[in-house]
DNA sequence: ATGAAAGCGCTAACAT
DNA sequence: ATGTTAGCGCTTTCAT
């Protein structure tokens, strides 16, 4: 059961192991029937290459690290996608790492990664991480990394994949608006992502356009969970403000919400009509279907896949930030309930 | 920024590479000082080990590979959760591929890995895969195999780990009956996944033993997305079967059925109750959330790595099928309808 | 306790 | 067109 290498070949066949590497890879520099001869005993034997050997050699090891915050939505699962679909073609593996959206798992990832001697990196933030340093040092060290989605603040400039959060958020409070809403409340990300108050300002500029903005109408989540959406709804409840419409940060925010609205016997979207920023099928899961906006999150994979490519090629290539258009999906949890 | 390697060491501190490699390895063999003066320029100089080097060196690459038909729904992620849990403390990456329920995905997905030189491949099947004879040349070419959930026809004896399925789905469906149920309809899964006939099995024996089968109440998909959820409601309702029960193959599966009855404004489960078998967050994001067969998916993941590490240990360990213990939830998709 | 040297599989100068 | 050799970073005999 001992692994064909290309020493085997070459007693084989009685050429040196060069004349078998050449036969195996070159172009030129090689007898067309030698080659063959090479090619077919390759085959006979089983011969399969060591990846193992090559990296040794080239000092890279053919495989990018993917962190991800979670891999309970199908989120991460679609951006990863994207990611395959660039780096396969090219032998690259891709090792997939969560973080349970806890920064110390997030860090541990990291040094995992780093260990591993992948060739780059690809991530997307935990909500409240606080490893800017450590994405510098990694960086420093000659490890390349590129952001998706939940990106490091402004001070730390890097090359990443992002959406353009506020205009859409925007678009789709008007839209909120147009089937009927007159009282809109946003259940806000946690502050700790950039994006929460991107969505934010893209809602408030809307409200403030239309002149109903008021503040007891947005709601801060602690984080993104179901649990979260439902306990945003009763902090609104509790505080007796009145609500015909919610934008909710994510799907998740906006499925918790809908569910205990549900239990509250509230009809969707006749009551209150709700829309949220995603791109995963879990908008289509649930009943009724929710609006969204729809982040192009296979693209923003494979944004994020050429993007490590070119750090790859070139460490010293200017960092660039890539910004998908999203789509707006008008779905049943806001269908025409104006009066 | 280029890397350290205990050449650099070694020139450093005017010691052999030898003596530097025991001083980072050895426990003996090694003069106390000196081990803590190398252990000292190590840190001082940020050493790190280069993995490949020792890979090629022992054969093995400490990694293994995890296939999974799909990641939208979060099954996949809970056992790789419990696959990781096991694995990462020895040191072991995981690289995760994911084949879209495409058979010849698959096919690529496992041939891939062995020329990544993984030590094991966990993996869980595509339905209608046709990749048997696949898995076999894989593991007599010495790459151990572990299967979980979806696992080869009985013809190939193989290390497995999988749930009780057919005394569970017996147990949920006498809990549809204890509830009230006189109809109960089947989604049943694809026949080529061998859990089908499984659960099917057990939701069978049920209903025959309260003489309440009838084959019309069996819908076999073809899948087991949400649309196929909804196809078969819509079967049952074409074909006039009455029902005031389903047990789904799958969340999913339940998850496009209810969709569609809320649709067409049936109350669940006062018109009908929904139970299904899974594991996943799924069911407790939908509404009303689902009574499920829950199967301890982290658990059977460690049981999974578990298995691999013996393979890996020791190629001639006889094959094992470790059998789990699935718990049955009840939710408010069966919650009390008994008139 | 330490050093010298071979070797894991492969590629790429450098001969020939 | 083919062969020879060195070397990637590390461990591990075998000497000393």
């Amino acid at each position: 059961m001992k692994r064909i290498t290309i020493k085997d070949l070459s007693k084989h066949l009685n050429l040196s192991t060069s004349t078998i590497s050449r036969a195996l890879l070159d172009e030129k520099n090689i007898n067309a029937e030698t080659k063959q001869r090479v090619l077919d005993a390759a085959k006979a034997l089983g011969y399969k290459p060591n990846a193992t050997a090559l990296n040794l050699k080239t000092g890279k090891t053919k495989s990018i690290g993917f962190v991800v915050p979670e891999m309970v939505t199908p989120f991460s699962a679609k951006v990863l996608k994207g990611v395959q679909k660039v780096l396969y073609p090219l032998g690259y593996k891709v090792i997939i790492l969560q973080s349970d959206e806890k920064p110390s798992n997030e860090r541990d990832n990291l040094m995992l990664l780093e260990r591993f001697n992948v060739d780059g990196i690809i991530i997307n933030l935990c909500h409240e991480t606080q490893n800017e340093e450590l994405y510098k040092e990694i960086i420093e060290r000659g490890t390349p990394m590129v952001f998706f989605d939940r990106i490091p603040s402004k001070t730390l400039d890097v090359s990443k994949v992002v959406v353009n959060d506020t205009i859409k958020a925007a678009l789709m409070v008007e839209h909120l608006i147009s089937v009927g809403c007159k009282k809109i409340a946003h259940l806000m990300g946690p502050s700790s992502v950039r994006n929460s108050s991107d969505r934010a300002n893209g809602y408030k500029r809307i409200l403030t356009k239309h002149n109903i903005l008021e503040s007891q109408l947005i709601i801060k989540c602690e984080g993104v969970s179901l649990e979260d959406g439902k306990k945003a709804v009763e902090k609104l409840l509790a505080k007796g403000v009145e609500f015909d419409g919610i934008f909710a940060f994510t799907d998740t925010l906006a499925i918790g919400a809908m569910n205990h609205l549900l239990q509250l016997n509230k009809r969707i979207p006749e009551d209150v009509a709700i829309a949220s920023f995603s791109g995963t099928e879990l908008s289509n899961y649930v009943f009724p279907p929710l609006s969204s906006v729809e982040q192009p999150l296979v693209k923003m994979g494979k944004a994020a896949g050429k993007l490590i490519l070119e750090k790859i090629k070139d460490a010293t290539v200017a960092d660039r930030t890539v910004v998908l258009d999203a789509k707006l999906i008008y779905r049943a949890s806001t269908k025409g309930i104006v009066s």
